[in-house]
DNA sequence: TGTACATCAGTGAACGCGCGTTCACTGATGTAC
DNA sequence: TGTACATCAGTGAACGCGCGTTCACTGATGTAC
């Protein structure tokens, strides 16, 4: 990080992956080339092929950490006892909030950029992990999928701006609460 | 199309829409770049611009003409007389064939390949025909954006290959009565 | 029916750019003795 | 403690590529008289 870096950076693979999540947040996924950022690590656009085989390589490493931060977040939003209807609702709303907050972030772990998603073990495993962890948060493997389809519909929709919540431009926090009332009239209706 | 075509194509701007749905079924939409749309469409790479004022504008108009095919798919499914459960399930149905159809397209009309949505109108009202059409479908607007939420999420996650329904390999018309089961636990539970 | 001419819809060269990847190299590190 | 040397992690030039857009141009079309 410093000019006075030496030759050898040390720790070079986490620099690059903080940098691509830098790089996300600030120019979105369509920046994310490995050259930017290698350039934004302070390296030469060569020195990640000596810790990544290809940009592919390190953009499914970037896309795995997101994943398992957002499980994290979900189940965080799961930890507090509550009915299954609310549970949905909590779950529902960290997710909105991690799309907006990440939304370059959100692209790349479920979007196609990574179309050979099989090809990375890990990517296949953090992706995975997120929908067993909604189905164990509302406590029904089964109905998880269909909850997890719902939220994240929602998010992407909300995302792209397909569908305009209406107040989009009042501020990101805004976002999870409407999008809260979509999700609370489907978990009424799937609970009895 | 011919090889004898004269200097003046005619009719270029369908051609290039045609030429641009070709090059997203056969490479995706990784690989629908200006000039690549040109050369399908057998003509300069410049000839576009006498036509749409950028890549921008051209995609849109691919984008507006695929959500309108989707419309129409959607009503359709929706025009034989059913129950509320069974019509959403046959939208549903509808939703994912026209996923899996034409999964370039829709990653065009859904995804971050247009970030400037707002500014061609005419792709904002073609997506909203698509709520619309959804929720008079199932004959209740509120819920209609819960329900294309589902539908919309559950499309893109098989699409990326985020959840594996177990047997997309087995051919695409296996995915569509997959996904039913789900679609089919939701609208069970948004019954009375 | 013929002709001048404005307009339209193409062409092809060019600009400047950034990309992923490879390569021979070099500076730094750490281990064996 | 000192030194030879293998190994590691960088560098910078280069390759070949395709991109979006602009420009002066030219061939074709159609209209006014």
């Amino acid at each position: 990080m410093s000019s006075d870096r030496p030759y050898h950076h040390g720790d070079l693979a986490p620099s690059l992956r903080q940098a691509a999540r830098e790089i996300l947040e600030e120019q979105g996924l369509a920046a994310l080339s490995l050259r930017s950022v290698a350039r934004r690590a302070g390296v030469s656009h060569a020195a990640p092929y000596r810790h990544y085989a290809s940009r592919e390589a390190l953009l499914a490493d970037v896309a795995v950490e997101g994943l398992a931060e957002l499980r994290g977040e979900i189940a965080q939003a799961a930890a507090t006892p509550a009915d299954r209807a609310e549970t949905i609702v909590r779950v529902g709303r960290a997710y909105m909030r991690f799309a907006v907050r990440h939304a370059g972030l959100l692209r790349l772990m479920f979007g196609s950029e990574l179309p050979n998603r099989t090809g990375f073990p890990g990517l296949t495993e953090a992706t995975a992990a997120i929908g067993e962890e909604i189905g164990q948060a509302i406590g029904d493997p089964a109905a998880g999928l269909a909850v997890w389809a719902t939220i994240h519909g929602l998010a992407v929709l909300i995302l792209e701006n397909v569908i305009d919540l209406g107040q989009m431009q009042a501020g990101m926090d805004v976002v999870p609460s409407r999008a809260e009332i979509i999700l609370r009239s489907l978990t009424e209706a799937l609970t009895p």
